[in-house]
DNA sequence: TCTGGGGTCCTAGGACCC
DNA sequence: TCTGGGGTCCTAGGACCC
């Protein structure tokens, strides 16, 4: 049985949840939509030992959402992250401060944060296989198979050394969407027109959040997996979904190269756009009466952003089919597996 | 597990600057 | 004109996480 996916639920409920978080501690780092780390250092006068604040939130979650959560508390943070994974899908896992190592080393490597597959393959031909195991491999050598950072950083994990702040609010880095298809895209028209429709969901996110981008990555994923991307910065970041469009474009046209009849020697299984170097607002080039008219003509960011915020403000009010690029028109995505089940109700309805 | 979509962080090489 | 060390920024790719 497949069921559409209801983000809005799960981001509705999440909201829920980090509030009552937020009820025990301001110190409060979402690392996903359902999962956070809390400094509860300066919450115990208030609300007792961290076992008993774990078991509070634990107990609130489920009588005001219906959900069940795992909590691990500990003196670090990949401890704590390591117990509430342990205590999946539904408890409660306290690692008593002095028992730290004793707790960390039989476990295996591939539970440390950060050790995926191929990290775990490399520690593999030194036998390493639990955290203990990896705790015993000089610094150095770490260093010299993974790299600077991450031999440095395992190391130090394993050896229970882990003084990462909680840190609250941190900002986004990037923005993006992509899309695998159903059918490979044939052509470049496809391919244009698929961007476009990821460019307007990617300026819709910017421009909601406040954010503009510096620099435009465009993702190109071919039958073979091979995933090449390309990206280029601005010297002034953008919010305007026609100047990501059409830098995607551009980047996309320097990887898939069309045939004389706009058809793909190789199908493109997916598309997609980021923003990144996101920083607070716009830069707006002002017009020098140079060229007359400078940005405020079509094609320049005035133009395009006056469009931007017409359409928003329409789809805001309307529903976000009710405007839609003419290219688009009629053109559900070609990825349709979960569309929306046939009895879902019409939200445009509802206003 | 024949591989979705949203992200973060790191590395290496090259351009460029002082 | 060449060399050197120290640094930043950009690009592309990859590992990893939920």
């Amino acid at each position: 049985v497949f069921l559409p996916p209801r983000f809005d639920d799960y981001a509705r409920t999440s909201a829920e949840v980090f509030a009552i978080f937020e009820s025990f501690t301001p110190l409060v780092e979402g690392l996903s939509i359902d999962e956070a780390f809390l400094d509860v250092a300066g919450a115990r006068r208030l609300h007792g030992p961290p076992p008993a604040i774990a078991a509070a939130i634990r107990q609130r979650v489920r009588d005001e959402t219906g959900l069940a959560i795992s909590v691990g508390a500990a003196t670090t943070k990949l401890l704590a992250k390591l117990a509430s994974d342990i205590a999946k899908p539904d408890g409660l896992l306290v690692v008593e401060p002095g028992g730290e190592l004793a707790f960390l080393h039989p476990l295996p490597v591939e539970r440390l944060w950060g050790v995926g597959p191929a990290t775990r393959a490399r520690l593999d031909r030194f036998g390493v296989r639990t955290i203990g195991d990896l705790a015993a491999v000089p610094q150095a050598t770490l260093v010299g198979t993974l790299g600077e950072a991450q031999g440095r950083h395992l190391h130090l994990l394993a050896s229970g050394v882990d003084d990462r702040p909680v840190v609250p609010d941190r900002d986004v880095k990037s923005i993006g969407a992509e899309e695998t298809y159903d059918a490979d895209l044939v052509t470049l028209a496809d391919v244009e027109r698929e961007l476009l429709r990821l460019g307007e969901r990617v300026g819709t996110r910017l421009r909601a959040a406040g954010w503009a981008a510096r620099t435009v990555t465009v993702k190109i994923r071919f039958p073979d997996f091979t995933t090449p991307t390309r990206s280029r910065t601005f010297t002034d970041p953008t919010d305007a979904t026609a100047e990501l469009v059409r830098t995607a474009v551009e980047l996309a046209r320097g990887v898939v190269a069309a045939r004389p009849d706009g058809t793909l020697p190789i199908g493109v299984r997916l598309l997609g756009i980021s923003g990144g170097g996101l920083t607070r607002g716009v830069a707006v080039q002002e017009a020098l009466p140079l060229d007359g008219g400078g940005d405020a003509r079509p094609g320049g960011r005035t133009a395009d952003r006056a469009v931007d915020r017409v359409v928003d403000a329409v789809r805001e009010r309307f529903g976000d089919a009710a405007v839609v690029p003419a290219s688009l028109v009629g053109r559900a995505s070609p990825r349709t597996q979960f569309g929306p089940s046939p009895d879902a109700p019409d939200r445009r309805a509802d206003r």
